[in-house]
DNA sequence: ATCCTCCCCTAC
DNA sequence: TAAGGTAGGGGAGGAT
């Protein structure tokens, strides 16, 4: 292919530089029009074509097959939802979008006959003068030290005046073309630095994407309704007993004496260690050790200053009302040092200037004082030396999700905390299976940390507090085991900051008080320290400090209230564009209430206004700044989940606050006294029976689309051939277990949403189904008098006993196997997989094998390994495990 | 006493 | 640059 073969076509190429959503009319008009006469356009999703003259970017399902068949290990990426980008390259940067690998047929062949991966030197980046800054951006970015000094390298010679391309006049003037040696376009970026607000049309869906609180929020309710959901399945079984034992012997960790906790209950706490960071090293390993943190910001590069930011007035101003506060506490402010989230911050443009919230850092970077939720600016003073990762959500869902499903492998007894930790009661579970706190913690520790590649901590004692407490003494990666005796030196020295529920400005009242550590505060009478705090938060303070904690852990949570709110990027003109945000807000309200099954009665709107005194420009970029918060709500005669009557209402409320729209800084709708909506009719079988049942017309359900977005990275499982597999079961693909089933329960809205991440180790290949069909024959059952009730209804009326003899009797009956008795048996074990019939399964299954052993044709070989799949399918479903048998 | 509304605080 | 969300517990103070 020639340059010249490889320009683009205008139209092609005004269509991306033009600004997307300006233009999806008219795009989906030239789509309709040339995609038929030239076949040029690749792909449409959300109204965004992509044009490549000369080239199709092949699908995600054809990508997977030209992979395949060029035997190549390929890696599928997904950017903004919609677009597929595949590449040979195991770490293909696309996050940071500074590269974009697009396999071509051409350079796979070309990459495979010359024995090389394809390198960032397979692509040119032409720019304009516009995209200048971006490109020192992203000379800065931080990168291993091998990739950034490539980059280095080929920063000149990569950047081409744009005008070398002879198409600038179709860009925005900030935009900048990535091509590849060929001069095939690859990508197209903005420079653009316009700030994008709330105004924007994207901007939701694009602020819900970056925010980490959005995303763990989402994610930790996930878990509370999944918890909820499988305590209601009733066909429930806990998988991970059957080889405790032996795993437990394997890591050679037999403890010698047992352990007493107080109320001899033993309560777990689990916490993942530095979450964001752990499962970001997992794609950064080349950081372990180091001082990391996982924030948006790249560090250490400086920003261009806004006009008319003043930081100091606006930080003076959360000083003040800290100060405020803690006269009020009885405290002497003018001797006492206020410290704030907001101190040491440089000013905007300085080195340490960034205001980039830290969501995690690793335990090295703890060591210098840097804690999570901490402005990067601060974090880099205490640690200069300090390394970013960038955020990875689908792998905190895919974490998260191991997490809980290898917990939920021995109890159910769980209290969802947050996606990176629960509460477990462990007391039935331990007697039962005789096995001691410390080999469980072991064991389930390495299993975590096996299957996840992340490292966790836990904690025990007799009370949810004491477990709490143990975990963080247990950190990092580590347990402990508040034993009875151990708890009254263990509570003297913990600070009460430490308390689960004390706070900045609780401990801030006890230190006025003279307290600050438990062993302290132990001395406070109950009435006193009542009277500080009031009655309930007295009593329960004065409870913790003694190690007591009389909550008990709440398996099933009752949901109180939905809210949506959004704080940041709120910059409002005039009051339609405020009431347009809020008619997206309500939408996105209706439909968590939808996926929720509630109706609510009482609406909140709640408006963040910047403050008398603050300056107008934030000290955060797009930040809310200093701000007065606003409620105000209504209540409603009838429950609602209707975004309109919700717009309607919170209209109403925002018109008699009256505020003025460029003043507000933040803005949200809250939902509160629901009612659950009826959904008995939904629930009415165990979501794991009807998975079976229902497993091969439910497979085609699954979008293509939705099988690679979130791509396991269990190390175990092999880089398979994606190749679909035919009409064969393929339970693999199933999103791991437990099992959750469409149709049935709340949380499979919420899974699919959250949850896509199977951690399922065991390829299974078995085409066998093919084969057996060809051994089908006109239908007619087992030569049996009671023909007519097994046609009717299956095996499953019938008891195990004559389901064996019926067996017998086929095997016996010197006739063919037919496809129907073989589907019908498998239906039957399924079944009893489903209802925690494992021994007799295993018994049935021996028999059956060794009858089949003892027919010994290639025909009844052939049906026994098809059955021993199938089931072995089901058991990994359900159990995430195979059976074991003997040869 | 108990409930309601509007906060504040905390956790992740 | 930056992505400061979301849910629950509970206190203060007024209405019942
Ligand atoms: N202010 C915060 C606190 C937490 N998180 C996110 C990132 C954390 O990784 C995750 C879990 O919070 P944890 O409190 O469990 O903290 P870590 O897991 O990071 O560390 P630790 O080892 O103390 O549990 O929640 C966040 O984004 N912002
Ligand atoms: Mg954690
Ligand atoms: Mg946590």
């Amino acid at each position: 292919m020639s340059r010249q073969d490889e320009k683009f076509s205008d139209n092609g190429f005004e269509a991306w530089g033009g600004y997307m959503q300006a233009k999806i009319s008219k795009l989906e008009e030239q789509f309709s029009s040339k995609a038929s006469k030239e076949n040029q356009v690749s792909n449409i999703f959300k109204g965004i074509s992509i044009f490549v003259n000369g080239y199709t970017v092949p699908t995600a399902d054809e990508l997977k097959d030209l992979m395949a068949q060029h035997g190549g290990v390929y890696h599928t990426y997904q950017r903004h939802e919609d677009i597929v980008i595949a590449s040979n390259l195991p770490d293909t940067k696309v996050k940071n979008m500074t590269l974009t690998n697009i396999v071509k047929p051409e350079w796979i062949t070309e990459s495979i006959a010359s024995n090389r991966l394809l390198d960032y030197k397979d692509f040119l980046l032409y720019s304009n003068k516009h995209s200048q800054p971006k490109l020192k951006f992203q000379k800065s970015t931080r990168m291993s030290n091998d990739t950034k000094k490539k980059e280095e390298l080929l920063t000149d010679s990569w950047v081409k005046p744009m005008n070398n391309l002879d198409i600038e006049r179709s860009l925005p003037d900030s935009s900048y073309v990535i091509v590849d040696s060929t001069n095939s376009l690859i990508d197209i970026k903005n420079t653009d630095t316009s700030t994008k607000t709330a105004v924007d049309p994207n901007f939701i869906s694009e602020f819900y994407s970056n925010s980490r609180l959005h995303h763990i929020s989402q994610l930790g309710a996930c878990f509370k309704q999944y918890i909820n959901d499988l305590r209601e399945e009733s066909n429930y079984i806990f998988t991970a007993h059957i080889n405790l034992r032996d795993r437990i012997k394997s890591y050679n960790c037999h403890s010698s004496f047992s352990m007493n906790f107080e109320y001899n209950k033993v309560i777990m706490h689990i916490d993942m260690d530095c979450f964001f960071v752990s499962v970001g090293l997992r794609k950064h390993p080349e950081l372990k050790g180091k001082p990391v943190a996982v924030t948006h910001s790249k560090g250490g590069q400086s920003q261009t200053k806004r006009s008319g930011v003043n930081r100091s007035v606006e930080f003076e101003l959360y000083r003040q009302k800290q100060a405020g506060k803690l006269t009020k506490a009885g405290l002497d402010v003018n001797n006492i040092e206020i410290s704030t989230r907001i101190d040491n911050i440089g000013d905007e443009g300085n080195k340490f200037g960034s205001m980039s919230e830290i969501a995690s850092c690793s335990y090295e970077a703890r060591a210098k004082g840097i804690c999570n939720g901490m402005f990067m600016g601060a974090a880099l003073r205490l640690c200069p030396e300090l390394q970013t990762i960038p955020y990875d959500f689908d792998g905190y869902k895919e974490v998260a999700y191991t997490l809980y499903n290898t917990i939920a492998q021995y109890t159910l007894d769980i209290e969802a905390v947050s996606c990176d930790e629960m509460y477990v009661h462990c007391t039935d579970l331990l007697t039962n299976l005789d096995v001691s706190p410390e080999d469980f913690a072991t064991v389930l520790r390495e299993e975590i940390r096996e299957k996840t590649g992340c490292p966790c901590s836990t904690g025990f004692g007799g009370n949810r507090l004491q477990a709490r407490l143990a975990t963080k003494q247990a950190k990092p990666n580590g347990q402990f085991f508040l034993t009875a005796n151990l708890i009254e030196d263990f509570m003297f020295d913990i600070n009460l900051k430490d308390l689960p529920g004390v706070g900045r400005q609780t401990s801030q009242k006890l230190e006025s008080l003279g307290h600050q550590t438990c062993g302290s505060l132990q001395s406070l009478t109950l009435a006193s320290l009542q009277q500080h705090l009031g009655n309930k938060t007295g009593a329960q303070l004065f409870d913790q400090c003694r190690g007591r904690d009389r909550n008990p852990l709440t398996y099933h949570t009752v949901r109180k209230s939905v809210s949506a709110e959004v704080n940041y990027g709120i910059r409002f003109e005039t009051n339609d564009q405020c009431y347009h945000f809020l008619n997206q807000l309500s939408i996105e309200v209706q439909s968590r209430m939808q996926q929720f099954k509630v109706k609510g009665k009482c609406i909140t709107l709640k408006l963040m206004v910047r403050a008398e005194e603050a300056p107008v420009e934030t000290a955060k970029y797009l930040g809310h700044g200093f701000c007065d918060v606003i409620n105000k709500s209504v209540t409603l005669l009838e429950a609602t989940n209707d975004s309109q009557i919700i717009l309607q209402e919170v209209i109403s409320l925002c018109k008699k606050l009256n505020i003025d729209p460029k003043e507000m800084r933040g803005i949200g709708i809250q939902v509160t006294k629901l009612e659950q909506l009826n959904d008995k009719l939904q629930k009415s079988k165990g979501a794991i029976s009807k998975f079976l049942t229902n497993v091969t017309k439910d497979e085609r359900k699954d979008k293509p689309n939705l099988c690679m977005k979130n791509e396991p990275v269990s190390p175990k499982r092999p880089l398979a051939s994606p190749r679909r597999k035919s009409p064969s079961r393929s339970p693999n693909k199933r999103k791991g277990r437990p099992p959750k089933n469409s149709k049935l329960s709340t949380s499979k809205t919420l899974m699919d949403k959250f949850l896509q991440c199977p951690a399922i180790k065991n390829e299974f290949k078995s085409p066998i189904k093919n084969k057996s069909k060809d051994i089908e024959e006109p239908k007619k059952n087992i030569e049996n008098i009671e023909t007519e009730r097994i046609v009717k209804s299956g095996l499953l009326g019938f008891s195990w006993k004559e389901v064996r003899e019926l067996l017998r009797a086929w095997f016996d009956s010197g006739q063919p196997p037919k496809q129907c008795d073989v589907d019908m048996i498998i239906s039957y074990m399924e079944n009893m997989i489903c209802n925690r019939n494992i021994d007799k399964l295993y018994i049935l299954l021996n028999f059956f094998r060794r009858r089949i052993q003892e027919i010994n044709n290639e025909i009844w070989n052939e049906v026994l390994n098809y059955v021993l799949e199938q089931v072995q399918s089901a058991m990994l479903v359900v159990y995430n495990k195979r059976l074991y048998f003997e040869d």
